[in-house]
DNA sequence: AACCATTGCGTAACTTGGACACAAAGTACG
DNA sequence: CGTACTTTGTGTCCAAGTTACGCAATGGTT
């Protein structure tokens, strides 16, 4: 994939698969908190959800890396499809219409980036600070938000923004989550506060460290973090080929 | 919507969104088997999932309800999207070309239906006794398979089926199951059976019962299932309420 | 050097889950 | 009509897991 990012309006008609898009909601974790990457729509007092088209002869996950990519810098990104939003009037082209005229791109009334569209939601988690954050062609600035504060979007965007965090909630009821977010090497508070700022709640440090322990998924190094105010905390990090398979099998059941 | 089914293929470009599509997976319960509900297609050998196209202005979740309610006569079912397939050689030109000149339906190169469609797929559960199959225009048959019996499908039908099932067992970790696909009386035996068979493993009559119970979703009722062999048991059904309830707020979490 | 928030490790009380026992109910068959 | 057999309703026991804490050690702060 080209690195250098070209203008997305500009492309033809039949550049890209017609009326559907892909839209990525990308977790990082900073200060104890939980953000996302956002896009300032230009011209316009809106934000964006990170979002691109798939070309004709792509993959839609592949579509969705390479949004990823192209905003992040990052590759090889934990990212997971989690819901189709398919209303009719989730479209806006009126909205649309005033950025073809604001970039001065001749368009007829039959453009492809007037129809409605049709958006796959995506949540990935990042490793914020290796994120490079990049704003696109349509956009005047691409940056982290903490998820209490983050300001009105664009469309439905809210809406996605809600349901990931949902389906992240979901998934760390039967998948471990962490790898990706984290450094590679990271203390057990810093694991637990990840965990509460997703699951929004308090938990407690013991019954937290023998719940995740059990789990069997991370290693602990010999190594203390240092420098730190208190006792230094031990370091962990993940088992890749166990996370991987509790990724795979699932953690519990239920049933 | 129209009663009356329409020939699909004669509808213009321009009448659907263009590319997109829905499918289901359509799970009945009968004689203590899961079933799943496919069509034969018109002069060839292999079997589908029921599945149509999205009108211009609709809903996708609409799309996928009219499907149903086409190929059931069911109106009102639980219905639920669990992943899109986006691949791009998923689709399969030649043979939906083979399809139109088979139907004597004259066609450009570049007729809608040859185009590479992503696919949506939802999975529905049913009361299986209330269900008249309808096959659409172009199959010739549409019946019941056993889950275990299931004959060879066409395109990436076959993966859609597995990974409906797999999120049907998923639900069950975290959902309650059963409404819709279980006459509005049942008893223990029968919902177990269910259970059993969405799961494909045995479980303890006893401790299901007590696990199940402690849900408070169940209402017993007054009356035994009678006529049949050995001991009555009583019947129960959903307090409708109650299982709305936990449909939204999840049974247990693991957090 | 005393202080104190934080970490590592441990324990008692309680809840949940799995395996199993037994009596009651209803059909089948001699 | 009574005995055998299968299935249902209910309960118990014990192991495993969960929750709510206690306490000493650590390492920077004052």
């Amino acid at each position: 994939m080209d690195q250098e990012q070209e203008d997305i309006l500009k492309y033809d008609q039949g550049t890209f698969h017609p009326g559907f898009s892909v839209d990525c909601v990308i977790f990082g974790f900073h200060a104890n908190q939980l953000r996302v990457l956002l896009l300032k729509m230009k011209g316009a007092d809106v934000w964006a959800l990170p979002g691109g088209f798939v070309f004709k002869d792509e993959d839609v996950e592949e579509a969705a890396n390479r949004v990823l990519q192209l905003r992040t810098g990052l590759d090889n990104i934990f990212l997971r499809q989690f819901h189709l939003f398919g209303k009719p009037d989730r479209s806006q082209p009126d909205f649309n219409a005033k950025l073809l005229r604001q970039r001065q791109i001749p368009f007829a009334p039959n453009h492809w980036f007037l129809q409605r569209f049709i958006t796959l939601g995506f949540y990935a988690l990042v490793e914020y600070s290796r994120v490079t954050p990049r704003p696109d062609t349509n956009s005047e600035a691409c940056e982290w938000w903490d998820l209490q504060q983050v300001p009105a979007l664009m469309q439905d965007h809210r809406q996605i923004l809600d349901k990931a965090l949902e389906a992240l909630r979901l998934q760390l009821a039967y998948q471990p989550i962490g790898y990706n977010l984290l450094a590679e090497k990271f203390t057990m508070p810093e694991l637990q506060r990840l965990y509460e700022t997703i699951l929004g709640k308090q938990l407690d440090r013991r019954n937290f460290q023998r719940k995740i322990l059990a789990y069997d998924i991370l290693e602990r190094l010999d190594e203390r973090r240092s420098g730190v105010a208190h006792k230094a905390p031990y370091l962990y990090r993940f088992n890749l080929e166990k996370y991987q398979q509790a990724l795979e099998q699932g953690l519990e059941g239920g049933w």
